[in-house]
RNA sequence: UGUCCCGUGGUGUAAUUGGCAACACGUCUGAUUCUGGAUCAGAAGAGUUCAGGUUCGAGACCUGACGGGACAACCA
């Protein structure tokens, strides 16, 4: 919808994908309609790349006035669980994208497909193969060298309809007999070369039970799975780009009239410093280098939002990095970018004291408590504001006290003014060392009674303001700090080392006596909050209001640190 | 030694389909700030892998190199 001579900004220009859509619904392909799919096998949790592929699915769809179906691709039960379906379905929903009715398996046309095979046969298009794998294998060439064809290659149409049928009856172990269509053993595409596309399976499917004895290869599956759904664009990642001629001719075989489904391929989501591979991150799982699936360090989306990201921040990253065909790796601090941006608008400010130190206001008077207001976001005033107990004692961050300062240090340090946010204007008049470890233990200051928030002299100027926690009223908390579950940009591309070798050993601090405000004892799991001047933070599934337990989801850019490093 | 795909600042993407490279992240200044955040203003950084060709004109088209990737699972 571009008016008269505006120009063309960021957000309308479109992806190669959209362009192929947006011609096909011109030139009336399909009846110009759009209808996507997104087929995740259920086999693992999903992670950011499939959340990558379910924006462009619905996404797609969606602003084309079209439909898009979750289809899982279920054609492997010995790899396939339940309990998978389940998360898939819910991370899906908490993306903020439904398929309504549409939710279909695979398993739902094995008898379609089942039929399409016998099809093939009796048209001379398959055959029934009784070598085992290594030889099947070996007679396929390489790339470079053309294969040769199999014994079986030219059985009889009643023979191979015969095997076939008790191949799925049963009468065969796995292994001894496969379904192959009869392509081109010739083709430089190793595709072509007679694929498989039935194999003896004898473990139970989880929806179909032992139904079957024989199941469809991915191959034989997508394509007609798409066309008998009515799908008109199958979007998929780079790596099937060389299925695509098989998928067509299977296509070529079924279809009946002008519909067909298009594969579109695009490229995978990689994020530096972590890997993205179902397996390996179930070896992560398995070998417990990770709390599980649902670690906060995981890139899985039900680690992500444990970590705290919110569904926004995911398909704003996504929207920002693309979809090529280049295989790019793409830097986290980009999708930290899109997380902070997100939380910055949403979540309300709170204080929270990581690493404790005593402050003790000598003229303070003791007993005495104020209830001082405090904006819960300066980026929302519709936000509100809270009230935050304020006495004698106070803890506030180690690092924000340095006896001996280096240049520019705004805290506190002897002799040296900052104001505590919300509250007083502080001197420090002393501290208390222990004189084995040098460690500070506690830190006296004055308070300047006119210097309080709001009041007359509160415009008074001082280079530092800290956040800080009553410690009466502190809350005692747990916060896991998480850094980068790798130490190498890319540890899954180093080709002489193995992924394992670049763990991060420091990726997860636990931190327990960190001193909270009051306000966050009813903090609930996965409530989201700024931690004045740290980070985001957001509860864990571990909380309880005795104990909370906070993830650092990221931490605010920090200047000082850089400029200290 | 085959087939296919890809090659634009540090990173990810753009470039009205041939008109003298734009945006975001990151980096660095400065302003502002009761968060060293946010915000605001600004800067540095590529001549588009290379070599030819077509053209008045090429990042876009052609040819050839070079570099990267995919493909030889009864996985998806």
């Amino acid at each position: 919808m571009k008016e008269n001579n505006e120009p063309v900004t960021r957000s309308e220009s479109q992806s190669f994908i959209e362009s192929f859509i947006g011609k096909d619904l011109k030139d009336g392909k399909n009846r110009g309609k759009i209808h996507t799919r997104f087929p995740p096998e259920p086999n693992g949790y999903l992670h950011i790349g499939h959340a990558k592929a379910i924006c462009l699915d619905f996404g797609m769809a969606k602003k084309y006035g079209g439909k898009c179906n979750l289809r899982f691709d279920d054609t492997n039960p010995v790899k396939e669980e339940v309990e998978y379906i389940d998360s898939i379905k819910e991370d899906i929903h908490w993306l903020g994208f439904d398929w309504e009715e549409r939710e279909f398996y695979a398993s739902d046309y094995f008898g379609k497909l089942y039929n399409f095979a016998a099809d093939l046969i009796k048209r001379g298009l398959a055959y029934v193969d009784d070598q085992p794998a290594d030889l099947i294998s070996s007679q396929k060439g390489t790339p470079s060298q053309p294969g040769t064809d199999s014994p079986y290659r030219n059985r009889q149409v009643n023979e191979n309809l015969d095997l076939f049928n008790r191949m799925n009856k049963g009468e065969f172990d796995e292994g001894s007999r496969v379904l192959r269509a009869k392509v081109d053993m010739n083709s430089p595409n190793m595709h072509m070369r007679d694929p498989i596309i039935y194999r003896i399976i004898k473990s139970p499917h989880h929806r179909t039970g032992s139904t079957w004895m024989v199941y469809p290869m991915y191959d034989f599956a997508h394509g007609q799975s798409d066309y008998f759904e009515g799908i008109t664009h199958s979007l998929c990642t780079l790596e099937f780009e060389v299925h695509r001629p098989l998928y067509d001719w299977f296509i070529d075989q079924l279809k009946s009239d002008d519909y067909r489904p298009r594969q579109i391929e695009f490229n995978r989501l990689n994020l530096t410093y972590t890997i993205m591979s179902k397996r390996k991150l179930l070896e992560l799982v398995q070998e417990e280098k990770v709390r599980g699936w649902d670690d906060p360090r995981m890139p899985t989306l039900c680690g992500l939002r444990r970590r705290g990201y919110t569904p926004e921040s995911i398909k704003r990253f996504v929207d920002l990095i693309g979809y090529t065909k280049v295989e790019a790796i793409n830097d986290v601090s980009l999708l930290e970018h899109a997380v902070r941006e997100d939380l910055n608008m949403k979540t309300p400010r709170v204080f929270g004291v990581l690493n404790p130190l005593k402050v003790i206001i000598k003229n303070y008077p003791e007993g005495q408590v104020e209830n001082v207001e405090l904006i819960n976001n300066p980026e929302d005033e519709s936000m509100g504001k809270r009230v935050v107990p304020f006495s004698r004692e106070v803890y506030i961050e180690q690092d924000d006290f340095m006896e001996t300062p280096p240049n520019k240090f705004f805290r506190l340090a002897p002799g040296m003014e900052v104001r505590l946010k919300g509250a007083y204007i502080i001197k420090c008049e002393g501290f208390k060392k222990n004189e084995k470890t040098g460690a500070i233990e506690e830190v006296y200051c004055t308070y300047d009674q006119n210097t309080r928030s709001g009041g007359n002299a509160s415009d008074k100027k001082v280079k530092g303001t800290l956040h800080w926690v009553s410690a009466q009223h502190a809350v005692d908390a747990e916060v896991r700090l998480y850094d980068r579950l790798f130490i190498h940009e890319d540890p899954a591309g180093q080709k002489d080392d193995d992924y394992r070798k670049f763990l991060n050993p420091d990726s997860l601090k636990i931190l327990k006596g960190c001193k909270v405000e009051p306000s966050l004892r009813s903090a609930r799991p996965l409530e989201k909050f700024q931690f004045q001047r740290l980070g985001y933070f957001c509860v864990d599934y571990d909380s309880t209001s005795s104990k909370p337990v906070f993830n650092r989801t990221v931490q605010l850019k920090d200047t000082w640190a850089k400029v200290n490093k």
